[in-house]
DNA sequence: CGGATGATCTGCT
DNA sequence: GCAGATCATCCGT
């Protein structure tokens, strides 16, 4: 699978990154310890925060979600992919925030029917969907629900875990802070994924993979975002989740309270 | 910090 | 043709 360009427009030129390197370089050391805190059950955790502690233990730790974890509801599921870990190879992402979009929805892919796009929503849940957005960003999608039901959950942010460096050269950023990870493109481009990728299978090992992980203390949920084309009834429905206290959310965040 | 804008391609509203 | 589950940059406060 090949490592796709970043997109010109989403390039900068070389003086401002090396620029910024050094500023946020000596900023993240303060940050990374506070990001770390308890917005977690258990929070015996010291995979992300010892450096000494080897990518295998947390792989034996959060173990891969088996085919069955997919088959229910996309609403059902989006809250619980919350806290999942996102791996594909050297790099691991975990999700902090998601969308679900359901069959007779309005806002969702399906809503026309299995085109060559769409056909991976249509499929078992537990693959993945990946579609291009505005003809540059892939977003990912992972599909719910049984066979032919027609749903997927948006993940639209993530929290930086293993192979920082990896992530910040495709995203053509050095930096800690959510720019680099707060949003379903940067995601997508983050983890190099490219349309190629749709109806990968998530629970099978290899290529991209979604581990286990732990369960968020609280969730905050809000209208989805990106979707006034859609009926009212589909535009008001809070079918946004995200991790409550995670500096990791996309914008708009004042639209997301308790449930 | 907020609004406008261009990039670039797929499937059809 | 055109709008779209977006993002980074530019220019104004």
């Amino acid at each position: 699978m090949e490592e796709p360009q970043i997109p010109k427009n989403l390039r900068k030129p070389i003086k401002k990154t090396i620029k910024k390197t050094t500023i946020i370089q000596r900023k993240s050391k303060k940050t990374s310890s506070k990001i770390q805190k308890s917005h977690f059950e258990d929070d015996d955790n010291d995979n992300e925060s010892n450096p000494s502690c080897s990518f295998s233990s947390f792989l034996e730790k959060w173990p891969i979600l088996v085919s069955d974890f997919y088959q229910i509801d996309a609403l059902e599921l989006a809250p619980l992919l919350l806290g999942k870990y996102l791996r594909k190879d050297n790099v691991v992402l975990q999700i902090t925030e998601v969308e679900a979009y359901r069959p007779n929805d309005s806002a969702c892919h399906g809503r026309f029917g299995v085109t060559a796009r769409t056909a991976p929503v249509f499929g078992p849940g537990g693959h993945a969907y990946v579609y291009l957005c505005y003809g540059l960003h892939t977003m990912l999608n992972i599909v719910a629900d049984k066979e032919g039901a027609g749903a997927a959950v948006l993940i639209r942010s993530c929290a930086p875990i293993i192979g920082l460096e990896t992530i910040q050269q495709r995203r053509g950023m050095v930096t800690e802070k959510p720019v680099l990870l707060a949003g379903p493109g940067k995601v997508g481009q983050a983890l190099g994924l490219s349309t190629e990728w749709s109806n990968h299978s998530l629970f099978t090992p290899g290529g991209l993979e979604l581990l286990d992980g732990p369960r968020p203390q609280h969730i905050l949920v809000g209208p989805r975002v990106g979707i006034d084309y859609a009926l009212p009834e589909h535009v008001n429905a809070l079918w946004r989740f995200a991790i409550a206290g995670t500096p990791w959310i996309s914008a708009p965040k004042n639209t997301l309270r308790p449930p």
